[in-house]
DNA sequence: GATGAATGAGACTTCATTCAT
DNA sequence: AATGAATGAAGTCTCATTCAT
């Protein structure tokens, strides 16, 4: 009798086509009429199922949250080793696999870029960072002791910048050819961990 | 009788004025009226020194360029110690003195987030950061040795990305306190570059 | 097998829904939605009952004619007395005594608005003002006599037009407190018809 | 050298243009599109002089607002009598002469509506209709005495209700034909200030 | 050089109405 | 009868850019 709902599919839809757009264009242009065209819909469906634009990228922001604190879970988990979780955590930060990886990371950093203005989105952006950053301080602290929470956490936050700011140089820049951020990051982490002298693979691009 | 020329006074002006929007209020919103309102001018008149908005963007970063390298140039040169001139680029990218380098500092997080998707944008923004790099990468081929050069892009590729996240982290999330920046940007020089296990400064604050 | 016709209940549920909207909001943000959201229906349902939103107004306006009328009319009945009479219907459009009256006067107000420009409303509002000025005329003929028709038609369209404007200003200003409406008309047809010089109730509030 | 300012003529005409849209179709139609029409401006030049619709709409009612305090003034003034300057307050607000007052009448009565449901309307018509409360108060005092305040204020309330009352009932119904407003305050006037029995003049149209 | 008005495109959003289920 | 999704038009507002003065 009743029409059945469809909201959440639509809804995913919708997020899906800002997650084309915003990682094509960026934020500023991606207007609501691109967004729904990217997802299929007619313009004015898009404000039936959020309220305004900024929901949508509210949503995008805990989605793509949630995905990678997943993926990290799924690959932390499958360590057992103290040194190789941490290593697994970086890893799945920074192995790109395909195409909607390298997307995710784009949106990212346009999320990022919003952040800095939009109190709202900088709510939910610095909400996930700070999950990030104390699931990361958690693994350290196995790493090098319970007690160093202080080193732990400037540690931690070293890390998560370095990651923050491969990804930006990975956008904008060709300093990072495909698969240095990773190489970096364990060499990082193992300067800072094992103590010894870091020689990184050797980068050879530009 | 011609009267005396004041544009180049005018662009810094008008320069100046982007810089102050663009701190507080992201690019999008960096309308052509703010910008002539923070710089004390009639909105028509910044089309007359500029041919249009992205010139003023273009300029502004040029102008952060080079105030940098300024500022990197004079600080390294006062130290002959190969160390000490890395330590001096590092400080001279993160000692943050008054609140003109605070907003040069969101500018530049800015304009990274305009380069991802603006070519004309990208492109002064990769040249100043590959000036950057291979200054850095030079500083760091004094310290671990000339021959070894892809290990000393790859560390100053490291270290810039570091920098990057923490400007990112620093504007948009609490994680960075004052200060902690430098000292986890030291911290990681020193466990690449001395091989030393590495206790950075405390972070106390979230 | 049919099912049970409800179409009047429902019909009646479109019209509360639209007389709570519309004492709140006014007929401009009275939108289909609210007005299903007041009444606990789907909004789809809305045109099920109705063809358009204007209809609903329409039907609105007969309900609370029809209201009216039958409250003046109980009231007026239950004197014999001419001038008592006239007290009562005056009375009758006056007295405020729960929520519901007031809400009745927002939408009495606001449909009048709606009136001066929309010619459907403006038929039957005037209607409805058509047959209670009849009545009101009817009434004064009786206290001043038969044969005063012209006198008693433009004393109806005074003590009306006091009425409206009291409903205008008390829903909008604070020039009229609680009661003082009744007050006022009351020394205002005793002015009228009695004759003597009148001494209103106090007017305390601002 | 500098373009001269025609901020000022331009407001005009576009609270001109509003008037005029106003009166014939109410604020829910007075589309910024339609105003610029009537005003004969592009759409983009109104919100270049005003910040946004609103703004155009209390500047109007200001507009009103000084325009009725200025006529009353003028002739209230032409009178030495307490009784006559009563008189000549009432008419001011009822002799209806050409068109704009026409349509000043029905903006007016269109901007009460608006009140009903919009705050900052709301302030300023209440604030010209205390005004002009004020006024009429001290005016029914110099015929009554001074001491009577609260019967002044009463009797006040009374007649602008009843003013208010037949712009509505003029607007929207044809219960008061051409010039019988006038009359009808009048003899509601003296009704309650000579304390004779009134006889209004005929009315004679439906 | 300088001012401020003017233009028109395009953004976000709301909404009455229709329709598939 | 009923539900809720879908559509497309229309509204308000912002803005880069141009232009008359």
């Amino acid at each position: 009798m009743a029409r059945p709902k469809n909201t959440d599919a639509r809804r995913d839809e919708i997020i899906d086509g800002l997650m084309q757009v915003l990682a094509q264009c960026g934020y500023a242009k991606a207007s609501v009429k691109r967004i729904a065209e990217a997802a299929g819909l007619a313009p004015g469906l898009v404000h039936y199922h959020f309220k305004n634009k900024l929901q949508i990228l509210l949503a995008l922001v805990e989605r793509l949250a949630e995905t990678t604190a997943l993926r990290v879970e799924t690959r932390v988990e499958q360590d057992s080793d103290p040194f190789a979780k941490l290593e697994a955590f970086l890893s799945a930060h920074l192995a790109r696999g395909d195409d909607e990886d390298l997307a995710a990371v784009a949106c990212w950093v346009a999320i990022g870029a919003e952040a800095q203005f939009n109190p709202e989105v900088a709510k939910v952006y610095r909400a996930a960072l700070e999950d990030r950053h104390a699931h990361l301080t958690a693994l350290i602290q196995d790493v090098i002791g319970r007690r160093k929470v202080a080193t732990a956490r400037a540690h931690a936050t070293t890390l998560l910048a370095a990651i923050e700011g491969h990804y930006q140089l990975g956008t904008t820049t060709s300093l990072i050819p495909a698969g240095q951020a990773e190489k970096n990051i364990h060499a990082l982490m193992r300067a800072l961990f094992t103590g010894g002298a870091v020689r990184p693979s050797l980068q050879t691009s530009k």
